[in-house]
RNA sequence: CGGGCUGUAGCGCAGCUUGGUUAGCGCGCAGCGUUUGGGACGCUGAGGUCGUCAGUUCAAAUCUGACCAGCCCGACCA
């Protein structure tokens, strides 16, 4: 492609409402422009990059025995109200009315729809089946950001697996998690796979793949000496233990005027220290009123919460319904002789003694509080936020916490598809059988931003040469040199013959300008061409990546651009 | 959904407090000329429903109200 055709509208000044890099430089590079939140233009440039990507991603799941399908995007909703998504989901499905009434659903995720295509599979000898489609999904997220790192309208590609069991299912799922590492490391990023909640997609083990990044959305808390890395929604992590002898005796209300904080009550004349504390919050699962009790120096993840009580919508209570429920405000809440009321426990309270507690009158507190002796713990559950520096659950070692995009995720599905849309073989033995499901998910778009963050520098995007829009550019410094033009147009050609993907720029401009777009598009090689060079038989080959500068006979061009490729000549 | 901020030319911005005639600046864009190894310079020129609607006024980019859109923080979210 020759520059001055091209359509890569590149800026001098960032846009002005973007933050993250990746965001800046895809619009300043002319990959993309935005038509309204969350819905991106993808521009030439940014659509080469992205056929690259898809690219990879084909090539690997084609590998471990990818079949490719296109599946559609509108669906009729009656299918996802067959498994109770168009419900738990609904905050986020896009939907429609057709002409005739009928409403259609924008797809959010192809479960359903895969696994009406599934229903075709009647033997057990059709199975393992590992299918996958790369196609556009459409999520109303509430808040779109960060440029494509976090959209409404996307392409996903997304796998999912039928077995016959669950231990084919983990053949599958490891499969895709070896394809996923591969992936990711061709896209210029290094991934870490963490141990995630899988949320509302009716699964019972999800696995994550996320790239560190200080724009990321989620955070990591992964141990700095074992391989132990899970989402914060899913963390935990080892406590020292506290010493409880000595702190007896028989529970005593006691007056706190103001304490309002468990810091107040740590600094209260008679207060204790928020490690002998209880802190009692109070939510509503799924419409109940629920005690939720931790120690006072901990917080609440409310995922895990969600989680472990399979709660599908979860907020914290209104002011008049705790009062309501309890007769006193928050600061002086408590479950002691709380009966006839859900309480959860977290599991770090199990086993404390001379704790103190809110007495559910405003300011008053009760002191050696024995949680077995004195609370109807009800259910004990790990709902607690692990903190940087907390002990590795598996090896002793410190954690450390750090925010992180995710790129990828997959999921056991189970067999809860298969009961929904009556999804079953039948075995050896003529006995019907559910089928079991995995789906595997990967941002397309999300990547390539993903990728960019892990990849630029002040100048620009610094593209792996895997995914960049071009390989190689031809900067011409002197249009107007009658040799200058000859030697980039027959490099040009040579390239371009031997697949190379080359952008010649031959664009009226001065140099500076030329090395400047170079250099903020990313492509990973510059082939300079210009009368100082030729005069002695030379081109310049300038890397992005490092910056490294050397002079190639003209002659030699050719070859040593397929070397820098990797590719043997 | 709560809080904050912003909508003026393709991009980035000023002007609004204190209403007043052809609404400015930089970049970019077109033509001509000079230039040409790290975002050149001169001259000429094109390009704007000042987010939308309503109101106040002799007069609204400017004041008032409603609405719409975008960004950021939070909530929410496979």
């Amino acid at each position: 492609m020759r520059w001055s055709k091209a359509f890569i509208p590149t800026l001098r000044d960032d846009p002005a409402d973007a933050e993250a890099v990746s965001h800046k430089l895809l619009v300043r590079g002319g990959y993309i422009r935005q038509l309204m939140s969350g819905v991106y233009s993808v521009l030439p440039l940014g659509q080469r990059v992205r056929e690259r990507v898809m690219a990879i991603i084909r090539e690997e799941i084609d590998a471990i025995g990818g079949q490719e399908f296109l599946l559609p995007q509108l669906h009729p909703s009656s299918i996802w109200e067959q498994t109770g998504r168009a419900e738990t989901m609904a905050d986020i499905i896009m939907s429609f009315k057709d002409n005739k009434g009928a409403k259609i659903i924008l797809g959010p995720t192809h479960e359903e729809i895969f696994a009406t295509a599934a229903t075709e599979l009647t033997s057990y000898k059709q199975l393992p089946q590992l299918w996958y489609h790369i196609q556009t999904k459409f999520r109303d997220e509430a808040r779109p950001k960060s440029g494509l790192l976090r959209v409404r309208e996307f392409t996903m590609k997304d796998s999912y697996t039928f077995d016959m069991d669950f231990a084919g299912l983990d053949i599958q799922f490891d499969r895709h998690f070896d394809a996923y590492m591969r992936i990711f490391h061709r896209l210029g990023m290094e991934a870490v796979a963490v141990r995630a909640s899988s949320g509302a997609m009716g699964g019972k083990e999800s696995v994550e793949f996320m790239v560190r990044s200080e724009v990321g959305e989620d955070d990591v808390a992964a141990c700095t000496s074992c391989d132990y890395a899970a989402n914060l929604e899913t963390a935990t992590s080892r406590l020292d233990p506290i010493d409880d002898s000595g702190y007896g005796g028989e529970l005593e209300r006691f007056a706190t005027p103001g304490v309002r904080t468990i810091d107040d009550l740590a600094r209260f004349d008679g207060g204790v220290q928020p490690d002998r504390q209880i802190k009692t919050l109070v939510y509503v699962l799924d419409g109940e009123l629920t005690l939720i009790l931790l120690r006072g120096d901990h917080t609440l993840q409310e995922q895990k919460l969600q989680d472990a009580t399979q709660s599908i919508e979860l907020h914290a209570a209104q002011a008049e319904e705790i009062h309501t429920l309890l007769g006193a405000d928050p600061g002086s809440l408590g479950a002691v002789g709380v009966e006839e009321v859900r309480v959860l426990t977290d599991v770090a309270l199990q086993d404390r003694r001379g704790m103190t507690t809110g007495a559910n009158e405003n300011d008053f507190h009760v002191r050696c509080v024995d949680i077995e002796r004195d609370i109807s713990v009800g259910e004990w559950v790990d709902i607690r936020m692990v903190e940087e520096g907390e002990a590795c659950p598996e090896c002793g070692e410190p954690l450390e916490v750090y925010p992180a995009i995710e790129v990828g995720h997959i999921f056991k599905l189970g067999t809860f598809y298969a009961e929904k849309l009556g999804l079953s073989v039948l075995d050896e033995n003529g006995q019907k059988t559910p089928i079991v499901m995995g789906s595997y998910g990967i941002g397309v778009e999300r990547s390539m931003a993903a990728s960019i963050e892990a990849n630029h520098d002040d100048r620009g995007i610094v593209w792996p040469v895997d995914v960049a829009p071009y390989h190689v550019v031809i900067t011409v410094v002197r249009t107007d040199d009658e040799r200058s033009r000859e030697v980039s147009t027959s490099l040009y050609d040579e390239l371009t013959a031997g697949g190379v993907d080359v952008l010649l720029d031959d664009r009226d401009e001065r140099p500076g300008v030329k090395f400047t777009d170079a250099e903020l598009i990313g492509i990973p090689l510059r082939i300079t061409v210009g009368p100082r060079g030729l005069d002695a038989g030379v081109v310049e080959f300038t890397e992005r990546q490092t910056g490294d500068q050397r002079e190639v006979a003209i002659a030699d061009a050719a070859p040593e651009v397929l070397r820098f490729l990797g590719r043997t000549t």
